[in-house]
DNA sequence: GTAGGGTTAG
């Protein structure tokens, strides 16, 4: 940088060069400049009389290497306003990237007139460069609309579209691309592989279709780069094998924080919490620095090992390492004091917070309230909530069984009737289960599967056996006000409980039948599901839509917590 | 001098 500024000063010192080649000097100089000191280049950039496109661009994609956010749409419009110099499809496609960063959409979306007007829409970067503001604003829509209108389509734009719905989660649109990507005659690379073994992993419910992926990077021999192996971790991880994520975790030559995290995080969902806090050790022996994804890890770990004094030691760890907390850190730490019911503390955290809490937190504080039966401090929180999101059925339930907890049937029954005066819709229980390849669903009380009867005889010989051994139903898991009899039947309908019944009837041991469901498990599932497991020797795994619960011989891995 | 990647509480 010195050596720069001295040919600088000499420049600006003998001023008998001609106009051109001073400009020419002086662009020279902010290009080297624009990768050390970008305030400099774009001093410089002032200075040149007729400042080419090019030294624009530089500096525009030096602003974004230095994270700047509004500098290189704010440089655009100037060049725009001057009309000197054009912009050409460099400068558009780093200043689309720029307002992808930036979540800029509106001017993004200015951008993209800007493109069709200057006749470069047709330009493979520029392309690319669209697509993937529309992914990363999550508008799978326009992206699609742009990747169709692509005459060809290389790697990257493939790669590009992929990736974008796995970001929403759209599992088989992504698969499908990949497919037909390769129909196309385009070879899937490493970016390709990320973008479709993380769709797997979105929603935990692909595993096969992640294993074949995981396949197709060994027969292709493909490189198993750092990234790729993150996302099979994680994908691993999400899909209920935890073994397997270890295995591919200890197989990376190189770990950064990020495939740390992924570990953690894994073990964390999984209620391996000696797991978690013990990779976090050998991560800080590693010399790997955290991130706030590490500490999101062993927070909600902590959180759901109900280890708050460690929970509080890693809040001032990460404190001390001058990380700031960010919304999800507090509300791990909320969610940790609320499951060990300290609610006075939780409360005191919430208060002491820079943020106002997200609806996240209000339920996590109302959930405490119910199983404490604070009917008072509830109902303020229940009022928050509803304040914020007036049209959630989740709220209304939680404030019905807040007054169950209390057994005050009236009010409970006002709620009831607000929430069908206000004509909100709870959302039913949803399970499913994948047997060869296929996904069945399951949802409470519903007995339209072509194999009802054969599933109802089977749940019938469990609930049977179940009874026998000793369970008496938890009813309290029932909200509607009804007889304890129709309760036990009610139960015996949670769609958990259909889809386990489905995989007992389809498969045999030592097949693990795994469950994914969309709402929490709840406490009679949770009771019966850890005695099927005894008394039928199986090995059943359920996400719920918090966690995974593996249970084996009787035991849950969550212990009962969660 | 160009475009795309992995981890995030409830």
């Amino acid at each position: 940088m010195r050596i720069l500024r001295q040919i600088h000063a000499h420049i600006v010192a003998y001023p008998h060069s001609s106009p051109p080649s001073r400009s020419f000097l002086l662009s020279k100089i902010l290009c080297f400049a624009a990768y050390r000191n970008i305030r400099y280049a774009r001093t410089l950039l002032t200075q040149i009389a007729y400042p080419s496109v090019f030294s624009y661009n530089t500096v525009i994609r030096g602003l974004i290497l230095e994270g700047q956010s509004r500098g290189p749409i704010f440089l655009f419009r100037k060049l725009v306003r001057n009309k000197f110099p054009l912009a050409n499809t460099f400068t558009l496609a780093f200043v689309l990237k720029s307002c992808a960063i930036a979540s800029a959409f509106e001017e993004g979306r200015q951008v993209h007139k800007h493109v069709i007007a200057s006749g470069f829409g047709g330009n493979l970067h520029v392309q690319t460069s669209l697509l993937n503001f529309y992914t990363k604003r999550e508008n799978t829509e326009m992206a699609r609309k742009v990747f169709d209108e692509m005459s060809d389509r290389n790697v990257v734009a493939w790669s590009a579209m992929i990736g974008g719905y796995a970001r929403v989660g759209k599992v088989n649109e992504a698969l499908e691309l990949f497919r037909e990507m390769q129909k196309d005659g385009v070879m899937p690379d490493e970016m390709a592989m990320v973008g479709a073994i993380s769709a797997c992993a979105v929603s935990g419910g692909a595993l096969e279709s992640g294993e074949w992926l995981h396949a197709f990077i060994y027969k292709n021999e493909m490189k198993k780069d750092l990234e790729v192996s993150t996302a099979l971790v994680n994908m691993y991880a999400k899909c209920g094998c935890i073994d397997k994520a270890k295995q591919v975790f200890d197989s990376m030559p190189v770990k950064d924080a990020k495939a740390w995290s992924s570990m953690i995080v894994g073990y964390s969902i999984h209620g391996l919490v000696k797991q978690a806090l013990e990779t976090f050790r050998e991560m800080e022996e590693a010399e790997v620095e955290p991130n706030h994804v590490s500490f999101i890890g062993v927070l909600s770990a902590c959180a759901h090992g109900g280890l708050v004094a460690d929970g509080k030691k890693y809040w001032f760890s990460m404190l001390q390492n001058k990380m700031e907390p960010s919304l999800e850190h507090y509300g791990c730490m909320v969610d940790m004091f609320c499951r060990a019911n300290l609610v006075e503390e939780a409360c005191d955290f919430v208060n002491s917070m820079p943020f106002s809490p997200n609806p996240a937190i209000w339920r996590t504080l109302l959930v405490s309230c119910k199983r404490n039966k604070l009917l008072q401090r509830g109902e303020i929180v229940a009022k928050q909530l509803i304040q914020m999101e007036p049209l959630n059925a989740e709220n209304y339930i939680l404030l019905s069984s807040l007054y169950g907890s209390v057994s005050d049937w009236v009010k409970m029954s006002h709620v009831r009737k607000l929430m069908n005066d206000m004509g909100i819709k709870t959302v039913p229980g949803c399970s499913s289960i994948e047997i060869d390849g296929h996904v069945h669903e399951f949802v409470m009380g519903d007995w339209s599967h072509p194999d009802a009867m054969a599933i109802r005889k089977v749940l019938w010989e469990v609930m049977d056996r179940v009874q026998r051994s000793g369970h008496e139903p938890w009813i309290e898991s029932v909200l509607h006000n009804v007889g304890d009899g129709e309760k036990r039947d009610v139960l015996w309908e949670h769609s958990e409980r259909l889809a386990i019944g489905y995989g007992l009837l389809k498969t045999k041991a030592p097949v693990v039948i795994r469950i994914v469901k969309n709402l929490r498990i709840c406490v009679d599932c949770h009771q019966v599901t850890k005695i099927i497991s005894e008394l039928y020797e199986r090995e059943i795994i359920v996400r719920d839509r918090i966690r995974f619960h593996r249970f084996i011989d009787g035991i849950c891995s969550c212990n009962d917590l969660w």
